[in-house]
DNA sequence: AGCACGCCGACT
DNA sequence: GTCGGCGTGCTC
């Protein structure tokens, strides 16, 4: 019996007389003192466990089976990011009540004889009137209907008027009709559509990356292999980075299949979350978006899976079970014999790389839609046209989007952070407000009129006087936030409409629905925002974007700083020029020579992949080699210190293997945690897991020592 | 993940 | 003298 626990294994029980378990029951078990429910898995009992230890399963519950391939994906996923499997099951478990049979719905009908003496009020010939057709209806929707309080339907069944049903249950989902005419498809967009067909039409696992310039149309194209998969009467699975900033997404799913998806996050209601669930299970819901906790959903016959916006580094889960969506994507789509499509117009160098030793079909949308370009892209030299003292915006910048908004356009200002400004500075002494928790500066939030964490969440006001020195009104905020490029741009454009678009002011698909048709309708003229901006919003009337920072990602050591800040910036500079109008980017940088700007200027970022993969091919770094990192934490300092040497110093070696470290992590204190990272570095036909499991196995640590492995990390904090 | 068992401070 | 804090360890 796996049970949904961090247990190492699965636990035995007893099969009472009477009860028939097969692989896959669901299953309540007496676990200590209370009861849980577990999945009935596959495997031998351990002949080690004495008889005696036993307990009896209570019982099995009445809902379908978890399918032999999501069990061999829980142990897949396990076995890779060495998690207990218990664990890895508890994310495909993620409704347990949705295992409980669901209630019948109880409804009312006409009575097949009216009885002879009973009183016919006004209100009660109403409610007869409703149900005049025969039909059941659900109480409240017939006390509705009728316009009669719900009281009245219980006097009118005692007095034999109407009687009660059980109701039929009707389907959760609207089916998606995959035959609904679709919109008209580019021949390349076309050519495209019926490959992707092809492959979900074949009903055997095979990866494609569809790439394609930003607004190029890769959603539609991959609308239709969605639509073959529903002919094939298979589900399909469609993984988005952000689901909460979907909104236009929807709409468009909406107009082609004539309904909506199942959406699948973790702000869902319990009860959606259990309708949803359980609908899935039972092959309710044909297609199904989510985030990437949807991978680890019952569907009992999936046929696609689609990652889009596949780069995107909030695939990786980072907390509890580590895992990467995009990647586990791939391996439950092989253990489905389901299609694999990812998405990208700025794929990350690991799928491109499949893609050119053949791994991944590959399929590329050149040219954007309906005649629209690429917009022109221009670095602004910050050295040469410095802002104002105090200002942020070059005079270039400053001018390009005076231009714009007075050809009535719109603009967009990009600066990938939150805030007013992410660092507070005592004029009198030097001190730096910090976080008490993290290694970190504390981010001043002057709407909100107090200073913030952006790693633990503390809080607090902003001081009157330096905390350090003592001095009154000192502090001074260095460098800018969102907030103070509003505050900037409030002053050089007062007539100006604008909106920030940040996670402090979006904070659900509610809002980011709100701004989404607000900019389509042209009641703003310039949006501030952070990353949320990028993420593959279609605004027809924005022209211009200016990139108020470009050479932030840039700094500390990753080794992905460059390939992700081009993902970045042009995920950015694609919302610009999406219709007739031309777009143009301008990207503020002190080194507008850098590779990554170069890229952006000449519009040619598969030389730079290129060359970023060359960069890292001899050093087996990836995709050419694999890492796992091991971050090991404590609350206290020296123990940190010492169970990361103690790794250190058992770490393995040989040919082709290599660790670095250990070294104190960026953030070399989080949530008040010391942290310590240990990097290995293997070559990609060596597997880390079997190394790290030797390893770990050698050390002890002391129980106030975390030890977190993470199987190929993406960042580096 | 729960829940119990286990040893040290402020209450009836 | 007891109630209760949450550290450590176990659950087939």
């Amino acid at each position: 019996m796996l049970l949904p626990l961090p247990l190492a294994d699965a636990y035995d029980y007893r099969v009472p007389p009477g009860l028939a378990v097969r692989p896959g029951n669901f299953v309540a078990v007496p676990l200590g003192g209370r009861e849980v429910l577990g999945v009935a898995w596959d495997g031998e009992p351990d002949p080690a466990l004495p008889e005696k230890r036993l307990r009896n399963i209570l019982s099995v519950l009445d809902a379908p089976p978890m399918t032999a391939t999501l069990r061999r994906f829980v142990d897949w996923v396990a076995d890779y990011t060495l998690s207990p499997p218990g664990a890895v099951l508890r994310m495909a478990m993620s409704a347990p009540s949705a295992l409980e049979p669901p209630a019948p719905q109880a409804g009312w009908r006409r009575a097949a004889a009216l009885p002879g003496g009973a009183r016919i009020t006004p209100t009660r010939r109403r409610v007869l009137e409703v149900l005049a057709d025969g039909a059941a209806r659900a109480g409240g929707e017939l006390a509705e209907a009728a316009g009669v309080a719900p009281a009245v339907l219980r006097g009118m069944a005692d007095a034999g008027l109407i009687e009660p049903v059980l109701l039929p249950r009707r389907p959760r989902f609207v089916p998606p009709d995959p035959d609904r005419p679709g919109p008209e498809l580019r021949p390349e967009q076309h050519q495209a559509a019926e490959a992707l067909k092809a492959t979900v039409a074949r009903r055997a696992f095979a990866t494609t990356l569809l790439t394609g310039v930003t607004g190029s149309g890769k959603t539609e194209v991959y609308f239709e292999a969605i639509a073959e998969c529903l002919r094939q009467g298979r589900q399909a699975l469609v993984l988005l980075p952000e689901i909460a900033l979907s909104a236009q997404w929807l709409d468009r799913f909406r107009a082609r299949f004539g309904a909506a998806p199942a959406l699948w996050h973790s702000e869902l209601t319990s009860r959606t979350r259990r309708e949803t669930w359980r609908a899935v299970a039972e092959g309710e819901a044909p297609v199904l978006v989510g985030a990437r906790s949807a991978l680890f959903l019952p569907y009992p016959d999936l046929g696609l899976i689609v990652v889009d916006e596949e780069h995107e580094t909030a695939f990786k889960q980072e907390e509890g079970v580590v895992y990467h969506a995009r990647d586990m994507a791939v391996v439950r789509a092989r253990l489905s014999a389901a299609a694999c499509v990812l998405v990208s117009a700025t794929p990350s160098l690991e799928s491109a790389n499949n893609a050119q030793t053949g791994r991944y079909a590959a399929l590329h949308l050149p040219a954007r839609h309906g005649g629209a370009e690429m917009p022109v892209v221009e670095a602004v030299d910050l050295r040469r046209t410095p802002p104002e003292r105090g200002r942020f915006l070059s005079p270039p910048l400053v001018a390009a989007v005076t231009e714009t908004l007075a050809r009535g356009e719109q603009a967009m200002l990009f600066l990938n952070r939150r805030g007013y400004a992410p660092m507070t500075l005592c004029r009198a002494c030097g001190h730096r407000l910090r976080c008490p928790n993290c290694t970190a500066w504390l981010v001043e939030h002057r709407a909100a009129r107090r200073l913030q964490c952006h790693h633990c969440g503390h809080v607090e006001p902003i001081p009157e006087a330096c905390p350090n020195c003592g001095a009154a009104h000192s502090t001074v905020p260095i460098g800018p936030g969102v907030e103070r490029v509003l505050e900037e741009a409030t002053a050089l454009w007062p007539e100006a409409r604008l909106l920030v678009m940040a996670s402090d002011t979006i904070p659900g698909p509610a809002a980011a629905a709100a701004a989404a048709q607000a900019i389509q309708d042209r009641q703003v003229d310039l949006i501030i925002g952070t990353q949320i901006v990028a993420k593959g919003w279609h605004f027809p009337h924005l022209t211009l974007v200016g990139v108020v920072d470009a050479d932030l990602g840039l700094a500390g050591g990753d080794l992905r700083a460059s390939e992700r800040t081009v993902q970045l910036l042009h995920q950015v500079a694609g919302r610009a020029g999406r219709e007739e109008r031309p777009g143009r980017v301008l990207l503020q940088s002190f080194v507008p020579e850098h590779p990554v700007m170069q890229a952006l200027v000449s519009n040619d970022l598969d030389a730079f992949m290129a060359a970023e993969a060359d960069g890292r091919r001899p050093g087996h770094w990836p995709p050419f080699g694999r890492l796992a990192a091991l971050i090991v934490s404590s609350e206290d300092e020296r123990a940190a210190d010492r169970a990361a040497r103690d790794l250190g110093l058992a770490a393995p070696g040989g040919e082709g293997v290599e660790v670095l470290g250990p070294a104190p992590a960026p953030l070399a204190i989080l949530r008040g945690r010391h942290r310590r990272r240990l990097l290995l570095k293997t070559r990609r036909d060596i597997a880390v897991q079997p190394l790290l499991e030797a390893w770990l196995a050698k050390v002890q640590v002391p129980n106030n020592v975390r030890v977190q492995v993470d199987v190929d990390p993406v960042g580096f904090l």
